[in-house]
DNA sequence: TCTATAAATGACGATTGGTCATTAATCTAG
DNA sequence: CTAGATTAATGACCAATCGTCATTTATAGA
């Protein structure tokens, strides 16, 4: 039994290796540029190999997109520890998620491209179930964050028959401040905001709307930000501006 | 100058008419099956005469997405006419946003995979131009609804100093929303939220945190909803449940 | 009608995704 | 330790695809 745990291991190992070169050659060149022949040219192994990884090339790049999904995950769980009032928790996950898209700009844009049922066909099965339970696993956090806050009635009861819908609120405004932030051609509109703080006051809107307590007029929520960065992301604000 | 205009309208409408096909090709098949060779082969023309229209492939799919804006600035213009406050204008906005995806699945579909630097490296500039001018239009018209509705004190003047951040805040969510809702893979949050009103809810939480009168408390934004419907996207509508 | 310009053509080379018969490595049992 | 069996790795190969360009065809104007 210990042989078959050790080449699992192996196995598991090689295919990080290859994610490794994979994001090398994005990086390099571009995400189109990244085919399966570029990639066995690379490593070490042979196109079967990498084949033997990867049922194809859209089974690739979700294969990239759980390690992206994976890297959120701990970085969502680094706030655990965080001392703050709900409002403060939920901007540190606005943050979390911003700060992600900046340290793994790849990753972000691999899943963009990628999560489409037509990528999602020619992936495993197993690929997109992991795929699903990582992104579940994100969005219970996040209602359990909103649960806790209604039950201590820092937010109001308005939604509360439907926590999921104030759950999509937060995340589709999360999700679509960044990516246009980052994703988009410069546009006159984007050139005239502050971009370092557009996410901040986009959550901020939100939390307002949904009568978050404390409203963002009675609280210094662009200190909580810089709170946020000190204490709970140092280390990757850290290596990003290195 | 005669045959000169009457040789450039012929090849505006060889332009449109092939559009047509690589968005049936998308439609019948994938978009990752959207292949010049398949495009010429529907086509009467040669490759060629396919390239003469567009550089790469590339610049084709950059000219489904103008199109896709064409008609989206199309679908905004109808509701000049639209008789009601100003955040009810705003929601039309939205809501004539929601329906352009749903009317135009492939086009926003293209959008959204597209709009990325790699891409628009490889598209022709003229394109690049002719979508960066329809976008900023698009936006100018939302920063002067708000100019409008901060100028009637209908809006709070706590962004007065950085409008676009406003229209960014509303764009971002409107974005967001659908882009989750439409292109994600079924998840159990989405499963538990109700489709058809979520991306009013959120426009109407994000107006609410700008404290954009009459707050959803005060007014019935479903019938504004309706309303938006029935008087301005009537025909898509029709269209869209047939 | 003749010539000069513009447009259309499709064969071609290079690159790609994916397969599969062959080869190499590893394991198991006697 | 060895022989046979099982598993993994290899890379030649094929079909599909992008984009080019020398050649052919169509058109405009004198």
């Amino acid at each position: 039994m210990t042989t078959q745990t050790r080449k699992a291991r192996e196995v598991a190992e090689r295919e990080e290796l290859l994610l490794d070169l994979a994001i090398e050659i994005i990086e390099e060149h571009s995400f189109a540029q990244l085919t399966m022949d570029k990639l066995t040219a690379r490593s070490e192994y042979s196109k079967g190999t990498v084949y033997n990884h990867f049922s194809s090339k859209e089974d690739l790049w979700c294969a990239l997109c759980a390690r992206g999904l994976r890297i959120q995950k701990s970085m969502f769980g680094k706030l655990a520890n965080f001392e703050g009032n709900s409002r403060e928790r939920i901007l540190a996950l606005s943050f979390g998620y911003e700060l992600f898209t900046l340290c793994y700009p790849i990753l972000t844009m691999v899943s963009l491209r990628v999560m489409s049922p037509a990528v999602f066909e020619k992936a495993s099965p197993a690929r997109i179930k992991a795929l699903g339970e990582t992104e579940d696993e994100m969005v219970e956090m996040l209602k359990g964050m909103i649960e806790t806050a209604m039950a201590n009635n820092e937010l109001s009861r308005r939604y509360e028959d439907n926590l999921y819908q104030v759950t999509f609120a937060i995340w589709a405004m999360s999700f679509g401040s960044v990516t246009i932030l980052r994703n988009s051609t410069p546009t006159p509109c984007l050139e005239r905001i502050d971009i370092d703080s557009a996410v901040l006051v986009n959550a901020s809107i939100v939390l307002d709307g949904l009568q978050w307590q404390p409203y963002s007029w009675d609280w210094d929520y662009k200190a909580s930000w810089q709170r946020i960065a000190e204490e709970i992301f140092y280390e990757e604000l850290a290596t990003l501006n290195k």
